[in-house]
Formats: C-alpha cells, sequence, structure tokens
DNA sequence: GTCCAATATTAGTCTATCCTAAGCCGGCAG
DNA sequence: CTGCCGGCTTAGGATAGACTAATATTGGAC
C-alpha cells in the first residue's frame, strides 16, 4: 500500500453526519463547539458525545481540544456542507412539488437526507432549476461545497428608520413557522423599522407596499434575518 | 396497565424491515420461508437470521418452526405490504417525476422506503393518481393493506398459439431489466406465443400490433408474467 | 434401519452507539 | 492563592445486529 492509497473512505452513518451538520452550525459563527452543546443539539447526554467525538477526530472529520470543544477539518466541513445542501434541496423539492408547508418540511427532509442517493439530490436540484435557496431563505451550497455568506441583521437588532428585505427565518419550529407564515412574514417580504421598545421589547415594522403594521417580540426577531436596503438609520438603534 | 394497553409498538428498524419483505417474498408462494433462503436474499451468513428471526418472533411479527421456516403472522404481514407499498409507490413517482429509468429505480427506492414517512408516501400516491402497478407491473398494495392476486403465467409455460398480455416484468436486475425495455417487452405489450423450441429452449413470439417477432430464452421468458387473453391454444404447449 | 450430508442453531466475538456513575479540570469568588 | 462548581471526560455496561466456529437436526441413501 503506497501513493493512491485512498483505499475506500467507508461512508459515514447517520448518526456521524448528524454530529457533523450540528457542529458545523454550531462552529460557523464562534470557533468551537462545546460537547454540551452539540449533545443539547442532538439530545444525547455528553458522554456520548465525546465518545462519538474521539471517534470523528480519529476520523479527520473534526478537531478536538480537550475541554474546550470541537471544529471541522476541511473534510468534515466538505461532508457537512453536503448534508446540509441534500437537506435544502429535499425541503425545497417538498415544499414545491409535494405540497409540504414550510413548518413540516424539516422532520421529513430530516430522515431523508441520510437515504437518498446524491444523484436524486441533482435531479431535484434540476426539477427546480437548481434553487440557490431553500423555503426559509437559507442559502443552499452548491454540489461542489461552496456556500454564499451574507452579512444579515437580526431584525431585533435593527436600526429604527432601516428599510429592510426579510432573507431568512432561522428557526425549525413549526409552531414558530405558522406563526410568521401567518404574519406574512417570509423570506423576500419588505419591511421598515418604525420602533423599538427599550430593555429588549418588541420591534415594530411596516411591512410590504400596503405598509401593513406588525409587532414583533424580541425573542422572535431575533430570528428574523434580514438585508439592509439602504433607507434612513445606519447607526445603531438608540435604546 | 390493562385493556387498551397498546403503549406504542417500537418502530421497526431498517433490518426488521428488510427481513420482513423478503419473508414475504419468500413465504408468498410456498408455506416457510428458509433460514437459508432469507440469509441468500438479504446476503447474511445464515446464523445472523437465526438470530433475528427468534427476536422477530418474540416481537410477533413471524412463527418459528425450527429447522423448517418462518411464516408472517398477521402483524408482520401487515408490515412487510406496508413497506411494498412504499417501495413501489417510490419507484413509480421516481420514475414519473424524476426521470428515473425502470433498471434504475430499485436501489433508490430500497434506501428511501425506510426514511420517508407515510404521509410523503400518500402523497406521492395522490400526484400519480393512486397507482394501481408499480413501473415493472407489480400490483401495489393499497394503504389498508389489500393487495391484487392475479393468476399470471411465466411467458416460459403459456402455450404456443396463447394472445397474452405482458403484466409484470420480475426482475430487479438492472442488465435485464434495460434488455427488456430494448426489446419493447415491458408491462402492457401484447403478445402471441408462435413457437417453442424443446428441452427449456427459447419462447417466439410476436409484438404488438405490428407483429415484431421476439425470441426469448427460457432464463429470461420465466420473468415475464402475462395475462392470458384467450386466442387459440389453452392446452399444453407439446413439447 | 443406520449413517451422512445439508441445513439450522447455539456459542462466543465484534462494532457502533447509546447510557449512568464517577472522576478530572479550569476558571471565578474570596 | 485556594477552593469549589460546573462542564468534560473516563469507566463500565447495555443493545442491535453482524460474523465465525462449533454443534445439533433432519431427511434421504443405501
Amino acid at each position: 500500500m503506497h501513493a493512491l492509497a485512498h483505499e475506500a473512505p467507508p461512508p459515514l452513518t447517520r448518526s456521524v453526519e448528524d454530529y457533523l451538520k450540528v457542529i458545523y452550525h454550531l462552529s460557523s459563527q464562534g470557533g468551537f463547539a462545546a460537547t454540551s452543546d452539540i449533545a443539547a443539539m442532538l439530545d444525547l447526554a455528553p458522554p456520548s458525545v465525546s465518545g462519538m467525538v474521539k471517534r470523528l477526530s480519529e476520523a479527520g472529520l473534526i478537531e478536538h481540544v480537550p475541554y474546550r470543544g470541537v471544529q471541522l477539518t476541511a473534510q468534515g466541513r466538505r461532508a457537512a456542507l453536503r448534508m446540509i445542501r441534500r437537506h435544502r434541496i429535499l425541503e425545497a423539492y417538498l415544499t414545491q412539488h409535494l405540497g409540504y408547508d414550510w413548518d413540516g418540511v424539516h422532520s421529513e427532509a430530516e430522515r431523508m437526507e441520510h437515504a437518498v442517493s446524491d444523484d436524486l439530490i441533482e435531479r431535484m436540484a434540476g426539477a427546480l432549476g437548481d434553487p440557490r435557496y431553500d423555503p426559509h431563505g437559507e442559502p443552499i451550497p452548491t454540489a461542489a461545497g461552496d456556500i454564499e455568506e451574507v452579512e444579515l441583521v437580526r431584525l431585533s437588532e435593527a436600526a429604527v428608520g432601516q428599510r429592510l428585505e426579510l432573507r431568512e427565518v432561522a428557526t425549525q419550529d413549526p409552531a414558530r413557522l405558522r406563526f410568521f407564515a401567518e404574519q406574512e412574514l417570509v423570506p423576500g417580504a419588505r419591511l421598515v423599522v418604525t420602533d423599538r421598545q427599550p430593555f429588549n421589547g418588541p420591534t415594530t415594522v411596516l411591512l410590504g407596499r400596503s405598509n401593513q403594521p406588525r409587532v414583533v417580540g424580541q425573542e422572535l426577531a431575533r430570528l428574523l434575518l434580514c438585508r439592509p436596503e439602504g433607507g434612513a438609520g445606519d447607526g445603531d438603534a438608540s435604546a
């Protein structure tokens, strides 16, 4: 065994795929994903995570700094982005071709993403016209593994007066998603921030060309990621 | 715990689902499925099957007569038919909506059938107009668990002179399926048997309204299941 | 009616993944 | 600088499912 000794990397198990996905999400902003956070996201006991972390780092998928956390290696990141592409393509396909609501599609995609072939994913992507965003507005990584990085602002932090395009609804909770849908707070919506109450109070916006008012509590406003459109304010919202 | 003590039957694992499916197929004609046949179909060692057989019969899904074989219980049969419905709906959907060929669709469906929800299956069935047959002509069980039982004749055994409708192509092998497709030997085709060579020799048929001749060796002719349409011969093909 | 070969089962391991309980580190309070 | 609490890891064990090697059964050959 020499030079070209790749000798077929064993396919990843479902568990491994799930770990890589949550590590990707947890470490996307900060540097390290903490054991306990991984455990919470996967609904596992922390020792189970420690065990898997050891295996993943032996497999070269993550790097582990004991007592600090883990980060994906290039290889791990590739695998994670592949899963994220699968998930988001599936969500888009199920929504557009099989009548799923954006609030129910997550759990179905969650199970399918481990089972389908790359071929099927690419067929679905083709049938959708190679979409760049999923139904929640999240960017879909390309098959090559590139993902769009955009600077988005949480509605809870946008300046009063700011004009915004709602780009992404960052939750998978069906109840919250249904609520947003009822309020017409979906990706693509145009907003103007007209008010924010102090002490983590609600944000008031005007929605769309009809200027319908909406009052959004801070917990939910944190989930609405927006692109500034150039309007009034650009400093920080004095509170 | 009394009367209504169903207390959530644990969902079946992928392995269990696969065992039930092959036991269904193996015992559909004869009474018992033999351990070694199950092992061969699943590509496992016989002792692995013995182990699973014990678990399945403790779970009430099969009945095991040691050294003779196994049979499905009513509960096991329900579960098996559910998997078969899923598989065949998936094959139909992938073929009609995502451009799969009938020879490549089996393995994709095989993986997906364990992962998708009943809801998705029913949505796909709806999008297809509740099909009764999959792309290979096999009957699709209803959601209630009923399956059409038809008396079909193998082309290898049809009488010379017999007029037939090809109903089912009983293989999943991509190479054989491709060959049949090239010959236009697909479900729905109309055939007239014009000749059969003795000693397990090939069968000759005329195909369709253009009466194109086809010569089919016995191994393949066994895979073509046909419905007699009333024509000439009805005795046995004198050899 | 006995014996053998084919087939089935039992015995004993292995891997992946999870768990609970117990022990270890590392940073903040004082 | 010392001690303590919380989060992290190690230890040890369970389960599902697969394997190989050894044993048991059955039915057919003679």
